[in-house]
DNA sequence: AAGCACACCTGCTAGC
DNA sequence: TGCTAGCAGGTGTGCT
């Protein structure tokens, strides 16, 4: 579901309502929402603490932990993955309970930070491992963040000369680049007018630009839109209004209708075992 | 060692 | 109307 636009906004989101505001208790549901660690740990490294920031990296979330609101030394941070259906919502503790509420935070303004994930791919975890950066070691393996770290063009065409796969391939691997996934892959090469099948290692220098330049593009619009939600509106902000950005999808989730720049219709294959959609007219 | 299939789950929809 | 197969925004693992 949710991928770096989507992240980007609940980021923000939770910059504005939830960070300043103490943990006073933890709710779980489930056996899977939190399983790197024993579900204890993860309510008691979170119970009495003060949500002192909202970072994302890719499509991570990341909150730090200070021990309170007047010493706000950093004890560890909470880390949020909501994978392909998970979503948090943040509303009055009074409000009813969802179905799929896996866990559930308690601030001390009576509001409650609620994880909902159906298929609980998702998870949460907290750790006090920490680079100079301030990242998890868990997230040590990412790659760039193309917003948090700026695009680093000499690193994608490195990771490209190693490969023989598909350039879409590449976009998607979150070791090389982090927080793009199946949508904004496609809206990106029909951007920067590439095929999603091409060899990675094929491209021009021009190409290569263009491709920089459509990164760039497509997130940023993607994050003013405040995401995509599709029809099962499955992503939705942290109030859970929608997005607006599937309505500038030119290709994603388009398969037969007409090209918006020649009006060829958009073609869908299958590669590396997930949906593709670009025109087989302008995309080369 | 890159690249692929598959597994992890639930819910929705298209097609019969 | 009702069933079922197939598909979905992601990623970790294990095989080749």
């Amino acid at each position: 579901m949710p991928e770096l636009p989507e992240v980007e906004t609940i980021r923000r989101d939770l910059e504005q309502s939830v960070v300043a505001r103490r943990v006073d208790s933890v709710t779980l549901a489930g056996p899977r929402t939190v399983r790197r660690q024993d579900p204890a740990v993860l309510v008691a490294a979170l119970t009495g603490r003060v949500l002192a920031g909202a970072q994302r990296f890719g499509k991570y979330l990341v909150l730090p932990l200070a021990s309170s609101a007047a010493d706000c030394a950093q004890v560890g941070v909470l880390v949020v993955h909501l994978r392909m259906s998970g979503q948090l919502v943040h509303l009055d503790a009074a409000m009813p309970v969802e179905r799929h509420t896996r866990a559930r935070l308690r601030l001390d303004d009576a509001s409650e930070l609620r994880f909902v994930d159906p298929r609980t791919f998702g998870e949460l975890f907290v750790t006090e491992e920490l680079d100079e950066a301030g990242r998890p070691a868990e997230l040590a393996g990412l790659g760039f963040d193309p917003l948090v770290d700026g695009l680093d063009l000499s690193r994608l065409r490195e990771a490209a000369s190693r490969r023989s796969g598909a350039l879409k391939a590449l976009l998607v691997d979150q070791r090389v680049i982090a927080g793009i996934g199946n949508i904004y892959a496609d809206e990106i090469l029909f951007v920067a007018r590439l095929r999603p099948a091409r060899s990675a290692r094929s491209l021009s220098a021009g190409e290569w630009r263009r491709l920089a330049a459509a990164i760039l593009d497509v997130l940023g619009a993607a994050v003013a839109a405040r995401g995509s939600t599709l029809s099962d509106a499955r992503y939705v902000d942290l109030k859970g209004a929608a997005g607006a950005y599937q309505h500038h999808h030119a290709v994603y989730g388009r398969g037969g209708e007409p090209c918006p720049r020649c009006g060829t219709p958009v073609t869908r294959v299958r590669l590396a075992g997930r949906s593709a959609h670009f025109c087989p007219r302008c995309q080369h």
